[in-house]
DNA sequence: GATAAAATGGACCGGCAAGTCCAGAAATGG
DNA sequence: CCATTTCTGGACTTGCCGGTCCATTTTATC
């Protein structure tokens, strides 16, 4: 069983490894590294992740992976207006301004998700999942009339979940938010361009916003 | 000084070290791998690279760096009609598609440009040359009449760049090149479409491509 | 408060990999 | 062919880090 203790303890061991990861690297972060930042000893580690440091960086993963998609929220489930869109788009922004290059993305994608098959399967479904949500954003606009419905939504969402991604990975590089503002924002302005046709023209569209 | 011989055999580790470093990441690489693919000894690493390990992952590093915009020739270089953007996405995909996970660029990006500041300074060079290579393909377009001359040339190729980052990202990632074609394909079309407009219609576009 | 289970501290082990060292072989150059 | 430099082989050292072990303390349950 698990004690009220042991769970903190637990979750303590998960969090301060997480931060540890997402400052240094998971292959620079040693356990030794994570007792002194968690007040705990080798014991403790094992006692609660016998896997030893691969199982714990599957939870970290898990743990990081959960909240790459909820600091997108409340934006990224209701993304049914271009307002929906530019604030969602301000928040991911922000979000990556204010982490750099120790995001919980990147350490995700570059480091922890290419490790082992399990974690490896856990990117994966982060990304789908958030795909999906792009995918949805894109079919209630394409209802709405704000897109052009012709466009495969799908492949729309998979086209700016890469820009996101690029604009992250040049984040990571270079240490500016440049890449990723000029990615979303030009990548919005296009597809708001793409209501703006004969049969679809949209009021609220403006294509000189994307100049 | 350094004889035939010594080239050679220096050459050789930096390949050595190199293909390593792509098929299993840097940090698993260790040097008696190089050591044994090489057939070289440790005294000869060590001859050759006296800044030892990290010393020789800049030089891989270089290597790599050098191979990327490379790889993407004569194309590159020559972003004078769609024609031959649409070569240059062939030839971007088809490379990708062929290296998989172990892609010079991956590597260099996620590992090696995060280690050091020479090599963060050197994957920054190497992005800036890149952007800068879309730039001007972008300017050349504008002036041609096929790309909204109204638009940041600078900015899109900041655009176009993150597009194929995110591609490859999510390639390493799921092992799928699903995304970077749809990154590249959905933006150049985009693109396209902004020559299509009352004042700047260009004949050879072509907006139900992108559907 | 007795007993069992869970939690904790920290010494210790073993392996791995970076880096050192030196002796000797091969090449260079006059 | 001699002297000097360059190149090579591989044993050895050193430190780090993941993982083990066991004694001890704390907590839960009745």
């Amino acid at each position: 069983m698990l004690t009220a203790k042991g769970a903190a303890t637990r979750q303590r061991i998960v969090e301060g490894m997480s931060a540890l990861v997402r400052e240094h690297g998971a292959a620079a972060t040693t356990l030794d590294d994570v007792r002194a930042r968690t007040t705990t000893s080798k014991s403790q580690i094992f006692h609660y992740f016998p896997g030893g440091k691969e199982e714990l960086l599957l939870e970290v993963a898990r743990y990081e992976a959960d909240r790459v998609l909820l600091d997108q929220e409340p934006y990224l489930s209701a993304l049914t207006s271009w307002q929906a869109w530019r604030d969602w788009r301000d928040q991911v922004v922000r979000r990556y301004r204010e982490v750099g290059v120790h995001c919980p993305l990147g350490v995700l994608i570059t480091e922890l998700g290419r490790k082992t098959p399990a974690a490896q399967a856990l990117t994966g479904q982060l990304l789908e999942q958030w795909q999906d949500r792009l995918r949805t954003g894109v079919v209630s606009m394409q209802e709405g009339g704000h897109i052009d419905p012709g466009l495969d939504a799908d492949r729309i969402a998979a086209w700016l979940l890469a820009a996101v991604q690029g604009g992250v990975t040049l984040l990571l590089s270079t240490g500016r938010v440049d890449h990723l503002e000029a990615a979303l924002d030009t990548s919005l302005a296009m597809l708001r361009g793409t209501g703006v046709t004969p049969r679809w023209r949209d009021p609220e569209s403006d294509v000189a916003s994307m100049r």
